[in-house]
DNA sequence: AGTACAGCCTGCCTGC
DNA sequence: TGCAGGCAGGCTGTAC
């Protein structure tokens, strides 16, 4: 499940590679009921016709959303789903397994979206022909982009009687945090996920604030989290290793490396968090 | 209006 | 050994 930091990294790598680069063509295997482009409202023949022979003129990243500029303009985006990757190989490069759609670039390389759990998807941005299926203004600020301040946090956090969990997962109040990086967030900053926002205090929302940059920041630098049941994967194929600095995300049961209590979890807001019960206060 | 939750999907793991 | 069932989760639509 990517989050922020996997498609972050993803991006930086593959930004020098495309940007510039001429599509030739976009690719859906013929076996496949083309689910990643369900909420296309055409043909994936179509999709294909329409992009190719655009340049890719930049690589962004908003919220977990992987956004290549066109030109002609519009976007073509991607979204990795849960265990989606995007591989960069040499077009005669050996297959990949569960490729639902190939993007060739100059005739010569090739974007492999991997996705066996099918909850990735395609975009294309156009308009007026082609718009979104979603509101891309509608994210919330990035985590560590300037608009995230704390004045910011503490009013959509006091004004909200959801879990602070569930708050945070949230890509209209804060853009890109998945299960992972909320939970570490939330212990880094000693509130239990389960505390209804409203009742934190301006010190735990800074706290908070300050360790969700500070955690975001690390797991860029170690380029992603491919822990146990994540299929998280770079454009080259291989594994980030912000797995082995986690503190409580998938370590239910073992002891809390700052306490010694033992990791819990519990299902709030239809997710499992994971959270120290000594060092996290309900 | 704000919040909670089912459903989408398939690979992997556990238990029988 | 093989199979059934549970689990993982980002996002959307729907219900309360």
């Amino acid at each position: 499940m990517p989050e922020l930091p996997e498609v972050e990294t993803i991006k930086n790598d593959l930004s020098n590679t495309v940007t510039g680069k001429i599509i030739s063509a976009v690719v859906f295997p013929p076996d496949f009921r083309c689910r990643i482009l369900r909420r296309f409202c055409a043909s994936s023949d179509i999709f294909g016709k329409e992009i190719q022979g655009a340049a890719i003129t930049g690589v962004r990243r908003r919220a977990k959303y992987l956004i290549f500029d066109l030109d002609p303009p519009g976007m073509l985006i991607m979204h990795l789903g849960m265990s989606g990757q995007i591989l960069l190989r040499g077009m005669d490069s050996a297959p990949d397994s569960h490729v639902r759609a190939i993007v060739q670039l100059a005739g010569e390389i090739e974007l492999r979206f991997s996705d066996p759990r099918t909850f990735g998807e395609l975009f294309l941005y156009r308009p007026p022909r082609w718009t979104l299926p979603f509101d891309l203004d509608g994210l919330g600020p990035e985590p560590l982009g300037p608009e995230c301040t704390a004045a910011y946090l503490t009013a959509v956090v006091k004004k909200s009687r959801r879990s602070i969990k569930s708050l945070l997962m949230d890509k209209r109040i804060v853009a890109g945090i998945g299960n992972i990086y909320s939970d570490e967030a939330l212990f880094a900053a000693a509130v239990h996920p389960g505390r209804p926002s409203c009742s934190l205090t301006r010190q735990e929302i800074a706290a908070l604030r300050s360790a969700l940059r500070r955690i975001l920041t690390a797991a860029i630098r170690h380029r992603g989290t491919s822990a146990r049941d994540q299929r998280y994967r770079d454009s080259g194929g291989r594994t980030g290793s912000f797995q082995n600095r986690l503190q409580v995300y998938q370590r239910c049961g073992q002891p809390c490396r700052r306490c010694g209590f033992l990791i819990t979890s519990r299902r709030i807001a239809g997710r499992t968090a994971s959270f120290c019960p000594a060092c996290q206060h309900e």
